[in-house]
DNA sequence: GCCAACGTTGGC
DNA sequence: GCCAACGTTGGC
């Protein structure tokens, strides 16, 4: 079962629209420069989905993308001490879940998004997961198949 | 644009 | 190793 996590990104710097744009061969998530992110990072596996949300401009959770890429060192760091994954997205949210309406979902009162807003990237639980994708209208996660996990 | 929250830095 | 000062993030 893969993990899930949430990926936070400013519109104005890196949208979802850019990632979808990248298609298949998806996108170093680079710039993060917070220790507790990127332990995230580190700790993310080939196949773990995440939530793509745009804070600042939307503040809302927009599509559902893949790791496709452990981590390895960012190379927008000179100093090499900083690492980023790879994600391509994987599909849109039918309908967008704003801050607004997680902060106002008791079930999603714990959610990283709440209770650590600064936090770039995050850990989201597979409760939190399927409550987010449910009020977003997200049926099922048509994940690309992983050779590791599949029978 | 403002400001609260929080992470980081640096003096001691 | 503590803690005040500072910078940044991000909601409003």
């Amino acid at each position: 079962m893969p993990a899930y996590w949430l990926f936070k990104s400013e519109p104005d710097a890196f949208s979802w629209d850019m990632l979808v744009a990248k298609g298949a061969k998806g996108e170093p998530w680079t710039g993060v420069r917070n220790y507790q992110a990127r332990n995230n990072m580190r700790a993310m596996k080939i196949g773990d989905l995440g939530f793509f949300y745009h804070s600042n401009e939307g503040k809302d959770v927009v599509g559902i993308c893949e790791v496709i890429g452990l981590a390895h060192p960012d190379a927008t760091d000179g100093t090499g001490a900083w690492e980023c994954v790879d994600v391509k997205a994987v599909q849109p949210f039918p309908k967008s879940v704003s801050l607004a309406d997680v902060k106002a979902n008791p079930k999603l009162a714990k959610m990283a998004l709440v209770t650590s807003m600064r936090l770039s990237v995050q850990p989201v639980t597979a409760d939190e997961w399927k409550e987010v994708c449910r009020m977003g209208g997200v049926k099922a996660v048509k994940q690309a198949p992983t050779k590791s996990t599949k029978r």
